[in-house]
DNA sequence: ATAATATACTAACATGTGTTAGCAAAAAAA
DNA sequence: TTTTTTTGCTAACACATGTTAGTATATTAT
């Protein structure tokens, strides 16, 4: 008996709004988060998206620029906050709630790509890898000033601003522990509650 | 002309109270550190340790068991430590400000395992990797119970203890940050505004 | 000095990696 | 339909990886 096999091909899955790169982005996201850049293989990336590992590189240059693609597009979005809230006429410690919830509203909702800009950096390469850290520099730079100002005013306790801004941004990184958590709160109580606690310990009286 | 090269071999030196096994550690420490456990090549470590790789194995079992040594390692000092304040009879605040204390200082004087055994972990297999799991939720889980007892006493906000916790921990993981920055604050300093404002957040009033 | 043990070396292996070449098929444009 | 373009496939590459075998050389014990 002879039997025909019919081969069909497969095919990235794209809705109206975004690419077949940006799919792949966006798997890449999720892949890199739970494995780590290092540890996640094109191969990995090429079942999770449903497609051959080599049919990736029609859509995208090389594994790195996915890494690229995640970094520079969460950095930008931070910097663009920043803008706006730098030229908003309010209180500083208003300016530095808002900066917050930011963190925390991205950090709940755009998780993969954050937590991966935020972790797997180091795996850029030059001169990626200078120019994303200026901008982290610069960007805390801008956030410490905030704080300062706060201090000037007597909104906020007299800190140094440096070691605030660490504090407040890693701590919202902790975020990443709610994800995983398997009863979680939810993520207004979890907002509630990361808001009480920082700006409570920023808050003078 | 007939050249006799005298060849000597490498020697991983040690001081009286180190193993060669524990130069590796502490040498792989550091690189997993640098560049992330898998991207860290056993090459690399023979290089920073003075010798060719497949000498290693005279001293280790595998890679892997190094990051178990650096994980179990951390995760034991963190248990003893709890076990020990658990059972002081003093305020519930004052537990957790001592715990916040003690985690600032293995930051601060043991960089290098504490943010391997918190970022790498995840590259540990099984059984190895569920039991740090579980010891890292059990940890956690008893961190909470100070915080609430804290709370029953008013000592401490009405807030959610898991959330708490999960900030406290991750906002002293950027101790990491403090480390690589150029113009540091003291150790002291570093410690004093960390505490300002951690304890502050949490502290009733 | 001799024997025994600890430690290091060279060479090589099997495996997994990112990526490319060349071709097939599907979709879009003509 | 015919042509062109996009997208996918198989096969293979060059290279880096963790690790082992077998051997040489130090160090320690006898």
């Amino acid at each position: 008996m002879l039997v025909y096999y019919l081969r069909l091909m497969a095919r990235i899955k794209i809705d109206k709004n975004s690419s077949r790169k940006e799919v792949i982005v966006a798997k890449a996201a999720a892949l890199f988060r739970e494995k780590g850049f290092k540890a996640a293989s094109m191969r990995d990336l090429a079942e999770s998206v449903g497609v051959e590992a080599a049919s990736l590189y029609n859509h995208i240059k090389s594994k790195t620029e996915l890494l690229h693609e995640l970094c520079f597009g969460v950095a930008n979005r931070f910097m663009h906050k920043m803008d706006e809230v730098e030229s908003q006429k309010i209180p500083a410690i208003e300016k530095v709630e808002t900066m917050i919830r930011f963190h925390i509203d991205e950090m709940i909702n755009h998780y993969e790509e954050v937590y991966v800009s935020d972790r797997e950096w180091k795996h850029l390469s030059d001169p990626y890898l200078s120019n994303f850290q200026n901008q982290r520099r610069m960007y805390r730079k801008r956030f410490a000033a905030l704080i300062e100002a706060g201090i000037r005013d007597k909104e906020i306790k007299k800190i140094d601003a440096p070691t605030a801004v660490l504090i407040l941004l890693h701590a919202i990184g902790g975020i990443e522990s709610w994800h995983r958590s398997t009863q979680k709160i939810s993520a207004a109580a979890l907002t509630d509650n990361m808001i009480t606690i920082l700006v409570g310990g920023l808050t003078n009286k």
